[in-house]
DNA sequence: TTGAAAGCGCTAACAT
DNA sequence: ATGTTAGCGCTTTCAA
């Protein structure tokens, strides 16, 4: 099984009769070749099946096409969603994704040296959180990041979320015009900005309209743990009659625990409200009320952030903010 | 922006007071390195924070640790699994994911050249079939290849998939003992294998039990196409009493479009299979009964007749077929 | 426009 | 055990 070596550019200026560095010329668009030469290299090129080796290129012209994306969460049906956005449109400008997966339980700073190993033009990290030491080190290395949905406090690096607080207010503010009195949460992982973000919100639209307390249940970002959270909640003397669901992932356990598990009414009994819309949030079964992240637009977002900073023009660190959507369906009374 | 270079294996040999080469050596594990010496090189690295480049590796050794992994169909929730099994199972044994997604429409020709630039040591290609162009475009790179989910009847490259047709007859045979009369079935992309021999397992056990017609709609692996393949199998005036649907995602779309479309009680009024057993399969509202591909056992065996072939042991060509496995829940009377 | 030569950061003989 | 040397496949000056 020795693999057969491939065809490098001397083979290529070989077979066409001209130099080494002429073959490169032609691959690598300078332009510099009149179009006989070309022409004769091309010809080449293809019958030796001949392609620029990227690793060569890479190397020498300190200049890759590879983003490195690394992935935390998931369980959440929402993060393929925004995986497989980066990777189409970074394929489509011709870069490439290296991707990571953070594994349960641990962080990020174990992968990232990693992801530096292939010098990689880029960082996207989804769905974790940075350290301020690997702020430091991705600094230091002069490799650009974006941290998609989450906020960075500290370090320099750019981020791109959803504008949580606003989008939650909204959410509590119609809950209470509705008439809901016994309000919970089902939250995230409690470290996480968005948590904390829609967590605050959420607290304080209650606090200021006298209502300083909710029960509040940690959902895991899963549908598990929706479920086991509903089912904690629902059971209660004093049963909520409004559940904030900080993912639709948890709030569709939520629902299921409702309804099938303790044969509730929603909204009738109870109003389940989400965030995300996912694609099963639209479902007849469900038909979630939720903040819908507008995943396109803050996967544009976080491209042109990155790609600015790869290409050297913006210098600086910045938080964008997309604003959330609400989208009504039939989950709450709302 | 001008990136700082980041340390290479020279600076950690100048400040540690040794060659080039040793330094080398306490990286690649080779061991041939004195303790004392190996410290102090160690020291050097932390200091300059100097992690050897994976790129010069794979470029001098010719032996690379990435993995392309080519992604076709993203609208169904069964390929996140899919993909996230790949890339934990992957960096568990030290290797990257470089990914691809083939647009929508495209096939992969047009991608795995390009993945073929990166020196890949082998090539993952997931819900997607090969050309026999490309066959042997590996095969004359030596880039050894698998396929998953599909089946390959020719060329030089392995494939693991789910023993469709064993799964589908029992289904077949169920649904017929169970008394269902008007069968139909929702497809998927019709030039694939999956669909093909799911397809023809279910006519023929049909046909043996003297049923040698039934209804037949294209799902497109999708919840959207489902919905629609739904309201036009039960809109008919001879309405199907059994539906089989080739993924679970177009089957959740079948059951909801006759739920809450069309009023009709499922099971009651008409029975509806699924297959791919996806997280949402098992979750009330649907309790859908459907075979499931057991991912984690595909996953492995892919990843171990891959990296056989990388490895150099195993040369040749092989299917593997896992078996499914009937889950019952109560979306059919079976 | 083309070619010669240097070098990206490393591994792998080959010496010592 | 360590150093010397060559070279992976390319881009990029620099000359011609």
């Amino acid at each position: 099984m020795n693999r057969p070596k491939r065809a490098t550019s001397y083979d290529v200026a070989a077979a066409a009769d001209v130099s080494q560095s002429t073959v490169s010329r032609a691959f690598s668009g300078g332009g510099k070749v009149s179009s006989e030469v070309l022409e004769r290299i091309q010809e080449a090129a293809r019958k030796l099946g001949y392609r620029p080796s990227e690793l060569a290129r890479t190397l020498i012209s300190r200049k890759s096409n590879m983003v490195g994306l690394v992935m935390g969460d998931t369980n959440n049906p929402f993060y393929p969603t925004v995986m497989s956005e980066f990777t189409q449109e970074l394929q489509k400008i011709g870069r490439r994704v290296l991707l990571f997966s953070v594994p349960a339980g641990q962080d990020v700073d174990a992968v990232l040296p990693e992801v530096l190993q292939y010098h990689v033009a880029g960082v996207i990290i989804a769905s974790a959180t940075i350290s301020s030491k690997m702020a430091r080190m991705l600094k230091s290395e002069g490799t650009p990041a974006l941290v998609f949905n989450r906020t960075i406090y500290q370090g320099s690096v750019n981020s791109v979320c959803c504008a949580n607080e606003p989008a939650t207010r909204l959410v509590a503010q119609r809950l209470l015009k509705a008439g809901h009195k016994r309000f919970a949460m089902v939250g995230g992982q409690a470290d996480t900005s968005t948590h904390i973000e829609r967590r605050r919100a959420f607290a304080e639209t209650l606090g200021r309209a006298g209502i300083d307390s909710f029960d509040e249940e940690p959902g895991l970002n899963s549908y598990e743990g929706g479920f086991a959270a509903g089912l904690r909640l629902l059971k209660k003397k004093r049963r909520p009659d409004a559940i904030f669901c900080v993912c639709d992932i948890a709030a569709l356990g939520v629902l299921e625990a409702a309804r099938h598990e303790l044969g509730l009414d929603v909204p009738g009994d109870v109003s389940i409200v989400g965030f995300d819309d996912i694609p099963a949030a639209s479902w007849p079964s469900y038909s979630l009320t939720t903040v819908r992240q507008p995943v396109k637009k803050m996967v544009a977002e976080s491209l042109s952030l990155l790609l600015g900073q790869i290409d050297g023009k913006e210098p600086a660190r910045k938080t964008v903010r997309i604003p959330g959507e609400l989208i009504v369906r039939s989950s709450a009374r709302i």
